[in-house]
RNA sequence: GCGGGCGUAGCUCAAUGGUAGAGCUCCAGCCUUCCAAGCUGGUCACGAGGGUUCGAUUCCCUUCGCCCGCUCCA
């Protein structure tokens, strides 16, 4: 079977280092990836170019970069922590998840009658209470899953003193106790020192919302904005880095007055469709879904995801429209939220109008491996340059901002003093802060083909014409074709050329 | 997490119960005066652990990883 467009784009970005599996050498690690010297460049140009659009360029926007453990209590207050002894079990009849110790208790081997589905109208059945004594709190029936935990985050511990030890130590004594007591010894032992890797940077804006205010001096409409790494302990499948357990996320939290909510909304979600636009993503392949009522989270007033249609296999065949970034409204529930745990107002006082008011908060949450693998797949192309010969070039039409090498610069051929010209060109290229890559082996059309491969957009090669009066050709990537330019002041050049592209 | 398939060089693949080949890539050199596939030479692999066996890459088990489906997805 022929290799699908995923499988040459998976391979392209090991062998010419995007993307390689984490810890390789050990066999790798499920649903973890490394980026290699041109995947990192890739990245950081995606991730810098957010920042510029979001928070640089604009005077409503700062920035924030917060810590990844936080007070534990961050987690209870938005809601991702539940209790240690709470249970969750899923009803296998209506796929209802709830708490085990607040579902209906029913003597085990009781008759009990449900629906089928867990739906009004569905056929209704007959069963017996399961042993464990209780049933599904919404459709009676007693089909359910395991107690399981479901938390979503990664727990470690805060401190030098191993809470494993501390339970090695516990056991005898623990021996001697009855069940539920046992169970609260544990969760004491493990609670006392548990922190958690943040499922999300969102929280850091709203717990610091107090001190960007105070210290920036911003006023409501504002926003702060971060970039870096999240985790969920997720079940993980497929398509290289598109989900992944460790993933870095760029968030904008927006602040805004109640009642200018919905424009704020709107503006945001066409910002940011813009942006992936502004950087070359192909319109066709963008679209916006707008989230069903049911579909919300509890928090959210409304959601729209922008998403990117991936070249990942189904069984229909090649592509997917899959998730880049989420646009949400959150209201003020976020900001209560803190303030009714934390016991600090998090409101908001306009001295003009004398009026105090929780902002709402509207969220472009976007995923910076989402992005790069989006762009990384927007680029990709295998192009027919000759039929007759069967000559195809495999190339990445990144834009030249997130290009990872600018300009590649060659000799055309080893001798005649071209190379020492041409590393004077580099030289000069480096020093004008822009990533430049030299290259003398082979044959000069297989490099400019090399250069293609790792989506470089221009490439200078110096000939017998530039020992004669000084200039150069510059090749394009997309177009192959070439132009003479004086050698002198290249740097310049080619910085107005990213400036302007 | 469950079920099925798979795991041989950087990539794509082949062969074999007696320690493995190819193409491309890569490296060195030659040739090259503007777009790959030229010449010479070279590096590099049986995911890991255990078992059966005189001997395992090949058979069995475990584990890790990958793929497909389900599941999960604050």
């Amino acid at each position: 079977m022929a290799e699908s467009t995923m499988q040459k784009i998976v391979s392209l970005a090991k062998r010419r280092g995007f993307i390689f599996q984490s810890s390789e050498i050990y066999g790798g690690l499920k649903a973890c990836y490394d980026y290699g010297p041109l995947g990192v460049e890739l990245k950081r140009n995606v991730k810098n170019s957010w920042w510029e659009d979001v928070v640089t360029k604009r005077q409503d926007v700062v920035g924030l970069d917060c810590s990844i453990i936080m007070h534990p209590d961050v987690w209870r207050a938005s809601g991702h922590l539940a209790g240690f002894a709470d249970p969750l079990v899923d009803c296998k009849n209506c796929k209802e998840r709830f708490r085990a110790d607040k579902a209906p208790k029913a003597n085990p081997g009781e008759k009990i009658i449900y629906r089928e589905g867990g739906r009004k109208d569905g056929k209704k059945l007959e069963g017996v209470a399961p042993p464990r004594g209780y049933v599904c709190p919404v459709c009676g029936s007693g089909d359910l899953s395991d107690e399981r935990q479901f938390n979503l985050m990664f727990r470690t511990s805060l401190g030098p003193v191993d809470p494993m030890q501390e339970i090695l130590n516990a056991v005898d004594d623990m021996a001697k106790m009855d069940a539920a007591a046992r169970k609260e010894k544990l969760a004491g032992i493990i609670g006392a020192s548990a922190v958690y890797l943040r499922p999300e940077t969102a929280q850091g804006m709203f717990v610091n919302f107090l001190n960007v205010l105070n210290s920036s001096r911003m006023k409501p409409p504002f926003g702060i904005a971060q970039c870096g790494k999240s985790y969920r302990n997720e079940i993980t499948t497929q398509n290289l880095t598109f989900r992944t357990c460790e993933f870095e996320q760029m968030e904008l939290e927006f602040f805004v007055e109640p009642g200018t909510d919905d424009q704020w909304y709107d503006y945001w979600m066409k910002t940011r469709l813009d942006w992936y636009k502004s950087l070359g993503m192909k319109g066709d392949k963008l679209r916006l879904r707008h989230h069903e009522k049911a579909e919300l989270a509890h928090y959210a007033k409304a959601c729209v995801d922008v998403e990117y249609y991936y070249p990942f296999e189904n069984p229909q065949g090649e592509g997917e429209w899959g998730e880049l970034e989420g646009i949400a409204n959150r209201t003020d529930y976020d900001l209560k939220k803190h303030s009714e745990h934390s016991g600090k107002d998090l409101s908001y006082f306009e001295t003009e109008s004398k009026r105090r008011f929780t902002p709402y908060v509207i969220e472009p949450a976007a995923g910076a491996d989402r992005a790069t693998l989006a762009f990384l797949c927007d680029a990709f192309a295998e192009e027919v340059v000759d039929a007759e010969k069967n000559d195809v070039r495999t190339v990445l039409h990144f834009h030249p901002r997130l290009a990872p090498i600018k300009v590649a610069v060659f000799p055309l051929v080893k001798k005649d003093g071209m190379p020492e010209k041409a590393e004077g060109i580099l030289n000069e290229l480096l020093r004008e802060g822009v990533n430049a890559f030299y290259d003398e082996s082979g044959a000069i059309g297989r490099r400019y083909r090399r250069m293609d491969e790792v989506g470089t957009p221009w490439c200078v090669t110096v000939d017998t014409e530039t020992l004669e009066n000084g200039s150069v050709t510059v090749r394009e990537r997309d177009s192959m074709a070439q132009a003479r330019v004086p050698a002198a002041g290249i740097g310049e050049y080619f910085r107005n050329r990213l400036k302007n592209s």
